[in-house]
DNA sequence: CGCTTTCGATGAAACGATTTAATGCGTGAC
DNA sequence: GTCACGCATTAAATCGTTTCATCGAAAGCG
């Protein structure tokens, strides 16, 4: 490498003839230097072409200007705008996100939390799925505190920025009830994901008050379109009586997963045979082969409104345990109504 | 705050009795300290849970254990793929992603290889929206490598991994060629995106060797299935004798908008009146509305043969202008076969 | 003309880990 | 009994930035 070593702040106070001290003073809060030594040492830096090297100001600082966010699938259409809307929010206040994916995976979410703990981040944000109070104790302890999203049940707490998740497995219930369905099954992921459980909650407090309502619950591996097609392959294979009038997936993937095995592969008719709502109303859901009814969530004001939060208690020390819950909203398409 | 004030080296050296080297070999070659000692120096660390500094490790190493990945827009499931494909790649490696999202805006690829380069990133991946040539010419001066991602012409000499753009146009120009298709509408973004201008002139490439074949481009703000909409909605309101008899969208988001403009806002018949295809092959391509035919990218495979070709080359020296590129294939479905 | 402010700039001391050259110690060879 | 050697450990230097106490000079005031 012919690399020559780094500049550094050195570098610069050599060049501009200061000392370190005014070139961290240029960097930092140029208005307490005099205007000519500002041109001075600006000129220098860009002379150099120094850049300042993070590490270091990290170190003197104890802590890191980047939030850690730790979603359970990255390729879900819902988390990736959740993860924007919550980098726009950082952006605007300096700080930039670090985008870790623990697949449904209990040993990648706590590798994560390893790594933003090791990297003694400004906050963590976190769609929790295994077990993770303890560790995000000892986070708050060291100074980073957390915000849980996407989960409304502030635990150990901590402030949370949710959708409520069984108003929202109602209103997808009652909806399917209202257009006369009866035998429901409700397709899911794995039952100790929290949105899971909930939604599921709703859907069977919303059977439960008519009378004659059924419902089937059946569990896959994870929130997938593999996962949903799957377990729509199971339905669509059973003899027509024993098969349900209507389907509620814990989310969209799965739902369009379960369209695939439907429609395409196994040619029930959605509606006729088979109602279908979904949930999150990613972008897909409307131009899926049938259109999704589904559950709708604010996605992006989740992310911002947890950066919001979290950014509160890292800086001025706000008090923890805020919990915001947003409605979720239903919206009819095709895969319900004729 | 109750924080009491941080744990380092020191302390652990201290209840262990050993000095802070011997702490530090503990952590990083425990083999060349004596079982006994490595057993003290653990118990110490965990009751005292110590936690390792990553920035004064990086700060000493002058170098940081992650790679920047920059992309146009992690909504797209194509890029959340290959970001997958990347870390979990890099993670085997021991290196973790920070994820940047362009957004397909020159400020923010601009803001994110800043950001990059204050950190001292190992390396850095791109999809590369604007002229990025000079910086990333500017970071390897600096030690760190960068591979242009998706993007097949090597410029100035970096290393690329990407799919042969033209190649892909060719596929999809012929294919509807070959159905009989003559009239073909290009719906793309920037033209300035390499993709967008390699896929059409492969199309053109494809239809040069048909006379009487004609095309028409229209091109949209981004790559986006609202863009794609909004064209498709454009093509929709013309009248019957002036729309093409087949349409190849530069990506499947914006195959998708088009779709949605034609089927379901201008009940258009896909294929029967126009015949569609997409590019990427995302996962939510098959289940459209019409199913899509596309051109299929094998996305995870290029974050993951990218980060091998930058870790070869922050690891291990390894000379850059390395070139890898990939054939697309085309999937056919009922977007363009009756 | 002295005395106090004010302003700008300085220099040294952190921050917490890694790395090096040096040290102590016991062992085996001669 | 001395010397050399290998091994485990240590002490000190280092990375690049920020911060804080300090200092000098210029300016304001009576």
């Amino acid at each position: 490498m012919a690399t020559s070593r780094a500049v550094s702040v050195k570098d610069v106070a050599g060049r501009a003839r200061v000392s370190v001290g005014t070139v961290s003073n240029v960097l930092n809060r140029p208005e307490k230097v005099a205007p000519a030594t500002v041109a001075r040492v600006q000129h220098a830096i860009s002379e150099l072409g120094f850049i300042r090297n993070d590490a270091a100001r990290q170190l003197r600082a104890g802590k890191s200007r980047a939030l850690g966010l730790i979603v359970l699938d990255v390729r879900n259409p819902f988390f990736s705008s959740l993860a924007l809307g919550a980098e726009d929010r950082a952006r605007e206040a300096g700080y930039s996100i670090i985008l870790g994916n623990s697949d449904e995976k209990v040993e990648r979410e706590s590798a994560y939390l390893d790594l933003f703990e090791e990297q003694r981040m400004a906050g963590v944000l976190i769609s929790p799925f295994g077990d993770v109070d303890d560790r995000l104790v000892r986070l708050r302890e060291r100074g980073t505190p957390a915000v849980l999203v996407d989960r409304s049940t502030a635990s150990a707490g901590f402030s949370s920025v949710a959708v409520d998740d069984v108003a929202g497995g109602v209103l997808a219930g009652r909806h399917l009830l209202d257009t006369g369905r009866r035998r429901i099954a409700f397709v899911g992921g794995p039952i100790d994901i929290r949105q899971v459980h909930d939604r599921l909650t709703g859907l069977q407090e919303a059977a439960s008050s008519v009378p004659d309502a059924e419902i089937e619950v059946l569990l896959g591996d994870s929130l997938s379109i593999i996962e949903g097609r799957r377990l729509g392959d199971e339905l669509a294979a059973r003899p027509v009586a024993q098969r349900p009038d209507a389907i509620f997936a814990a989310n969209d993937l799965m739902a369009i997963g379960v369209l695939q095995a439907l429609v395409m592969l196994g040619s029930i008719r959605v509606p006729d045979d088979i109602a279908l709502v979904g949930y999150d109303d990613i972008e897909f859901a409307s131009g899926a082969v049938v259109p999704l009814t589904s559950v709708r969530q604010p996605a992006g004001l989740i992310g911002s409104t947890a950066v919001e939060i979290l950014l509160d208690e890292a800086l001025n020390d706000a008090t923890p345990g805020r919990s915001v819950v947003f409605q979720p909203e239903l919206v009819v398409r095709a895969s319900t109504t004729a």
